[in-house]
DNA sequence: CGAATATATGCACTGATGTGTATATGCACG
DNA sequence: CGTGCATATACACATCAGTGCATATATTCG
């Protein structure tokens, strides 16, 4: 968790990397494959995505599992939470979105409808 | 715009760029202030920002305005989608633990107490 | 045990990038 | 005009990050 999350994701084989393990479970070799680089490179990337949090390992004999793990995502979401506002003027997400379940429930007579 | 918004953001002297501009147009010796670092930074940060869609400029006499635009995080949030799903699970349950409890409340409303 | 396989790490290199200093450009105003 | 202010840019520099190569570590299997 040491390195910040957009450093991480600035380098376009890491998110290629995540992008891979998006289907599930994937042993080194595996990743190796799609990446591209050496399979010293993925491994060191494994490890940088693994510090941050955007992965998990899991020992399995000599293999190595790695699968991508929620925090860091949710972490970049709240990030860009400060800057919905910005393209979003009716915020639908999160709590809004139960928000907007009661008020469905109560009929929309004021002007919250955007012309 | 061809910087790509992952590296742009993998500056933090530029991430508190953004956030400054966050409370509205600002001119360069503004951001200047609260970067830093020195005036040609700043303006080398600009013009990076700008390059990738992150902020408008409008020149007003000598200064520069600079703005937030919303495209890149708009790009950022679409990018993040894919991998909502790895997290909106447990959001969700979150949710309607949310939901439970209001209805709770409501009931408890309703029919006086109960515990 | 020794060989084979899977993954991690030390080393060296290179290209990219953020920064300061100094200077150029552009605009305003006497 | 020419002086001053705001901002941009050229240059030099130092640091860092991604990479390949070679090698170490760990585990499985014969």
């Amino acid at each position: 968790m040491q390195t910040d999350v957009f450093q991480v994701l600035a380098d376009p084989t890491r998110r290629l990397i995540i992008q891979t393990l998006r289907e599930g479970e994937q042993q080194v070799s595996d990743v190796v494959e799609k990446a591209g680089i050496h399979q010293s490179g993925v491994s060191r990337h494994l490890r940088i995505l693994s510090e941050s949090g955007f992965v998990s390992m899991r020992p399995d004999g000599q293999r190595r599992l790695y699968a991508l793990r929620p925090e860091p995502f949710r972490e970049l979401d709240g990030w860009l939470t400060q800057y919905r506002q910005l393209w979003e003027a009716r915020l639908e997400r999160f709590e809004a979105a139960l928000e907007k379940k009661k008020q469905q429930t109560r009929r929309v007579k004021e002007r919250g409808t955007r012309e």
